[in-house]
DNA sequence: AAGGTATATGCAAATGCTTCTCAATCTTGA
DNA sequence: TCAAGATTGAGAAGCATTTGCATATACCTT
C-alpha cells in the first residue's frame, strides 16, 4: 500500500478503482474535518459540493477507503460510526461525556504494553482500540 | 450501589424493582456464561429456563441491569452487542481474529498509564474501553 | 388470603443505521 | 470517440434494538 492519503486521488487511481466526483467530493470531505464526522455528515457536508452525492455512495466511498486503509471507522458510543482520515500518526481518542467532543492522544508506553500482554497470551495484534471516557478535571 | 451481583435478586429488590421469572431467569444464564453472549444467545438460553422469555424482555432487563452496574456491555464487532456479569474484577479484552474467541486480562499499568495522560488532558476517567485484536502468534 | 395498583411482559410494529438491488450513467483505456 | 465495465441514485431490504399497547403479574395493603 502506497502512503496512504498523501495524494488519495492518486491512490486511488493506483488501487484501479476510478476517481469520480462523488469520490473526490467525499475525500475533500474527510480531508477537512476536524472532528470525527457520521455518515449522515459526511453526505450533508459532501453535498455542499456536488448534490448529487447520494446515502449509498457515502456508506459504499467509507467502506471502500476503509478497506484501502485511507479511512478509520471508530465507534464511539455504539450509534453510529465515526470517520477520520487515516493520513496522520496512529493515535487513541478521549472523549469528553459532558460535551461529545473527542481529544486524540497517543502513547508508545501504552503501545508497548499492550505489545507485551497479547506476547503473553500468545498474541501477535494485528490492531486495537483504546477509547478513554471522561471529563474535564475541575 | 451495593456489591454488584453478590446477590442480583437481593440487589434487584433494592432497587425497588420487581423480581420476575423472566429476570431470574437472564440472570441465571449470565451467571453460567463463561462467554460474551449476544442478546439472542441469551434469549434461547433463558428460554430453556422459562419459555416465555421474549425478546423485548431480554432487552429490556439487559439495559436496566446495565444501568445498575450489574451487567457490561461490549460491542467488540460491531455487529451486536454481547453481554457479561460485571461480578469479576475489571478486565479489558483480547479478540481472536481468527476463532472469535475472547480472552480476558487485566494490566494495572496499562490502567495507571491511562489516568495519567488523562490527566495531562486535564480529564478523569469515569471508565475506558481497550479492546486487542489479534492471531495467535506461530 | 384476597385485592388493588403500578410495574413488567409479549407481541408486533417502528426505529436507526447500514447494505443491497438494479437500471441508468459515468470513467477510462484503447 | 467508443465500448466495456465500474459506479451511481433511489428506494427497498436487513439487522439489531426499541417502543406502543393491551394483558398479565409482583407485591404492598388490608
Amino acid at each position: 500500500m502506497t502512503d496512504a492519503n498523501a495524494h488519495p486521488e492518486t491512490d486511488l487511481r493506483a488501487d484501479g478503482v476510478r476517481v469520480t466526483r462523488q469520490r473526490l467530493a467525499i475525500l475533500h470531505v474527510l480531508r477537512e474535518a476536524s472532528d470525527h464526522p457520521r455518515a449522515e455528515d459526511i453526505l450533508t457536508r459532501a453535498r455542499q459540493q456536488d448534490p448529487s452525492v447520494s446515502q449509498a455512495t457515502v456508506y459504499r466511498t467509507l467502506a471502500m477507503l476503509e478497506k484501502a486503509g485511507t479511512v478509520l471507522r471508530n465507534e464511539f458510543d455504539g450509534s453510529g460510526a465515526r470517520f477520520e482520515l487515516a493520513d496522520r500518526q496512529h493515535h487513541d481518542h478521549l472523549i469528553d461525556l459532558d460535551t461529545g467532543a473527542v481529544v486524540e492522544f497517543h502513547s508508545p508506553r501504552i503501545e508497548q504494553l499492550q505489545a507485551e500482554i497479547a506476547a503473553e497470551l500468545g498474541y501477535d495484534i494485528a490492531w486495537h482500540r483504546l477509547e478513554l471516557y471522561g471529563r474535564k478535571t475541575p
